[in-house]
DNA sequence: TGGTAATGGTTGATTTTGTAACTAACAAGG
DNA sequence: CCTTGTTAGTTACAAAATCAACCATTACCA
């Protein structure tokens, strides 16, 4: 009933995974929270449109693999923050491009370098060429499929 | 105003890390939610008590750095599906011991044969060398602190 | 003792998410 | 043109997570 066995769920990739990413994201996740009173999924959106610039909605969708229905809240609340700026397209009527304002533009700056400095810190916890290949192989098993 | 930047979003750790876990737990997620209804907290507390055996709530809440509330609740659940036995301790009655039942432990030992063979798919992408060294850094990245 | 704090765990109110159904705009074939 | 299908994005309602306040029990200590 009470029983024991040496199955090692320390070591179950996707359970580390999980614990690594809520462990590796808790700080600079109360930095964007605390400074914008933004969550999680405002802050990818807003990171996206600040890293590659304007795109529609469905493109962060596709590329950052997040429902549609949470980029849709997100953006409304980005937008009600003044940090961002939808515009319709003439072309398509159904395609809206996002764009950061001035305002979501200093916010993007400012979370970028916090980013910046937090990732550099969770890196020197280990090698170069170890960081390197963690990289590599969380690209690779973040890859749909 | 619609600027673009060099910012390696796809290389942030914390981004990284979060695809990947969101990425590689997705299917093993079908699986116990669509076998046991199980969400994914009530999978880690089953596999906590079927890992490591009798324990009470809040050395998982320890342990795994779950929200004690959302612990009890999957507890509850688990109870409910007849999954999990709690019996409080004489000695502080405080304290509720946890353990799988005979139920409990039959769908512990399904899904974990389930998570074995997961685990292996997802190792398969790399070498022996590079999955250590993944689970290594992993584990020390999931530290608190 | 008795008062205060700490621990283990639950509950309730509010926020966020997930699922599915929906509107609007366009595309393509007949 | 008109039906049917597809794409972009929103909304409604149910499910789940969060946060704070809450018992009950035990520990500390004046």
């Amino acid at each position: 009933m009470l029983e024991k066995d040496d199955f090692d769920l320390q070591n179950f990739l996707p359970y580390l995974l999980n614990r690594a990413a809520e462990e590796s994201s808790l700080e600079f996740q109360q930095v964007y929270k605390n400074k914008y009173g933004m969550l999680r999924t405002e802050w990818r959106v807003l990171f996206h449109l600040g890293a590659f610039g304007e795109m529609t909605a469905s493109t962060i969708v596709t590329r950052a693999r997040i429902h549609k229905t949470k980029i849709s809240r997100a953006v409304q609340k980005l937008v009600e923050k003044r940090f961002v700026a939808r515009e319709r397209s003439e072309d398509d009527r159904r395609h809206e491009f996002l764009c950061l304002t001035p305002l979501g533009l200093a916010a993007y700056r400012d979370l970028r370098d916090v980013a910046e400095e937090y990732d550099h810190t969770l890196a020197a916890k280990f090698t170069t060429g170890e960081i390197a290949l963690l990289r590599g192989m969380l690209r690779r098993l973040a890859e749909r499929g």
